[in-house]
DNA sequence: ATCGGAGATATTGTCAACAATTTCATCGAC
DNA sequence: GTCGATGAAATTGTTGACAATATCTCCGAT
């Protein structure tokens, strides 16, 4: 073991979980060059690999890439972060309106579970892991839905957030204004309330919106 | 000029333009097994630009790319237009929202001038030219939103569903049906009354998915 | 000191041969 | 006649070397 290349789809697939990761950590700042020989070397993957790999990453909109100059981290300003919540926000009204029509008694005690897991990781301060419910939340809204192609938009738009996630989160306050939001589209749900469940995803995203705005731009390039 | 192959970039691009005007003329039909030295072949390209092209379509939603065993054009159920559909409707509805909310004097003009020639193609049954101010129209809605992001999920949406929206416009006495609903969108921008206009987009394609529903399906299978 | 250009280096893009896998056709057993 | 195996053909996947381009470095002129 050690020092085999992962080749082919193996080596692909590598490096774009890789990239994918460390963009999650922030160990890539946006607009860093990214070099098709050191990603190979890094990820211990062919140039090949890494090639398809930037495209794929290129196609989900993680990463920009310029004909005869390489790739680079898609840097996303608040503006288009904006933009990107607006999307969301439609799409998870639909979603959230499309659950309440169709969750099945299971999928409406995995909901409760998560709504109350959320209360109390709020009420003993635990961020981290009412963020992580956050995110099984959205997901399983989406999943529960049905709407298979709002789901894998909802993906791609989420991929592209990764960096205004993680700093939104960690906002003092914003737990306790965000969780009444949460429990209302769970509830509007498990009413199986369509329009509410709507209304409700929608209010909660516009939310996100508003403290977007009041960002103050994630940081003014370093490089 | 005639029989040297596009290399490279130009390669690439004119298989992918290629492959979207034949699907979109129906020379392709679904589930259709593309090989890519025929690819090749027929664009005058070399197989790594079809390679290329192929995974580029894939991440649009127009081909099915299997691990070792090639490329097919996807194939669209009623279903998957229906969810499709849906998500067109929330997402062009937001575009209607901010349209009716930034639209210039120049825009409305522009609107304005559709909405009128609209309704000339109906009136002298001129299906195709209605067809083609039903398609500017939709392009312009989202333009003149500004949410680039929405747009150009529209348009990945719009890619996928050619076939279908081919085969709705010529339905007879659909036009009498959707021009009031263009109409109402149309006017409800001029207006500059955003709710009006969110109304309006998601009603109309409310009734293109009711369309579709009844839909027979679109081919059952020949090979 | 700053600007601009020439050469060197680094990086991306292309290609054709080769390897691995799947698909197809043929043939034999039941 | 059907099913399954065997081998041939077709097709996709991979590789490394090479070509084209961009970027950087250094130097001289103003």
């Amino acid at each position: 073991m050690g020092q085999n290349r992962a080749t082919g789809q193996a080596g692909r697939g590598t490096v774009v979980r890789g990239i994918r990761q460390a963009l999650a950590a922030g160990d890539m700042a946006p607009g860093q060059r990214l070099v098709e020989q050191e990603l190979a070397d890094t990820f211990h993957a062919t140039r090949s690999s890494v090639r398809e790999a930037l495209q794929e990453l290129a196609a989900d909109g993680l990463v920009e890439l310029i004909p005869r100059r390489g790739a680079r981290v898609r840097v996303i300003s608040v503006e288009d972060a904006v933009l990107i919540t607006e999307c969301r926000a439609v799409l998870e009204g639909l979603c959230a309106r499309r659950a309440a029509e169709r969750a099945t008694e299971k999928d409406r005690a995995v909901l409760r579970d998560i709504g109350t897991a959320m209360e109390d990781a709020v009420d003993q301060g635990e961020l981290e892991t009412y963020s992580a419910l956050n995110r099984r939340l959205h997901e399983l809204v989406a999943r529960v839905s049905g709407q298979t192609v709002a789901e894998s938009l909802l993906d791609r738009l989420n991929g592209q957030m990764v960096r205004y996630q993680f700093r939104l989160a960690l906002r003092p306050g914003r737990p306790t204004q965000s969780l009444p939001q949460h429990r209302a589209i769970v509830d509007a749900i498990l009413a199986g309330d369509p329009a509410a469940a709507e209304r409700a995803a929608r209010a909660h995203l516009d939310s996100v919106i508003e403290q977007l705005r009041a960002t103050p731009g994630p940081s003014p390039h370093l490089a």
